[in-house]
DNA sequence: ACCCATAATGAAAATGGTTGTCATTTTCAT
DNA sequence: ATGAAAATGACAACCATTTTCATTATGGGT
């Protein structure tokens, strides 16, 4: 039963594209007439990270955020002044995390980066 | 006058030599006499991070956890069971954001990276 | 079809880290 | 010493997340 919930969610975080917190998650499917409680969408979550459908980040402000797993990513060049985001190629990166990882031991290697500074704009 | 409390913060994060978060933070410094609110622990950890000489992270519960930084700019490779963590050389993360950043007109460039996964030993 | 055990659901309350409030205290320059 | 400004800390507010618990859906066995 908890299949009904656990594919509600995957297809919310379909409609996302990208990372959603639980509560912005519970938002949009309530919008989309998806009737589902908040608490089922933290655990169809919890339950997608066990099974490694889904990946979990932290913002920084701590609030957990998710993603499709194996969805490709990209990174973010953000203006800190106006917010302007551009999509960043972010090859180097993987290498450098995964490289880095192994190199120390680590398995199930993900990563983070964000670059910011001031757009020409502002 | 915040330079006070924030020795004393200071002071604590080295006794404790690795991560801690706030609340360990405030007992530890409470347990040797140091009479200091949470709330100015708090806000000693945040000014510290914000003058670069605190790092703050997240533990897999989203608590923030905070460490003394050291003078070399370098990234984390962090252990999402246990919380291991080993500095990792960053050059080529640098020279990814210097130049992300350049060839879309922006300046003051800044840049955050978190490599995470499991260690050996989990 | 009809029970019934079991799992799933969600509203509401509890939890806990973190931040805001505000009255009081300390510091420092004059 | 005195007043302004910064710092402090007890307490309350906040908010994401978890727990509780009563209700509802599911599905297998008869």
């Amino acid at each position: 039963m908890s299949k009904k919930s656990n594919s509600k969610v995957l297809a919310g975080l379909e409609r996302v594209g990208g990372f959603a917190s639980a509560q912005e998650l519970h938002l949009v499917l309530n919008r989309d007439s998806e009737s589902i409680g908040l608490t089922t969408v933290y655990r169809a979550l919890q339950s997608l990270v066990d099974e490694k459908a889904v990946d979990i980040l932290r913002k920084e402000d701590g609030e957990a955020i998710f993603r499709l797993c194996g969805a490709t990513h990209h990174h973010h060049l953000v203006c800190k002044s106006c917010g302007k985001t551009v999509e960043i190629e972010g090859g180097v990166i993987e290498k450098w995390a995964e490289q880095s990882g192994a190199e120390n031991g680590f398995r199930d290697i993900g990563h983070t980066a964000e670059i910011f500074g001031i757009c020409a704009a502002c």
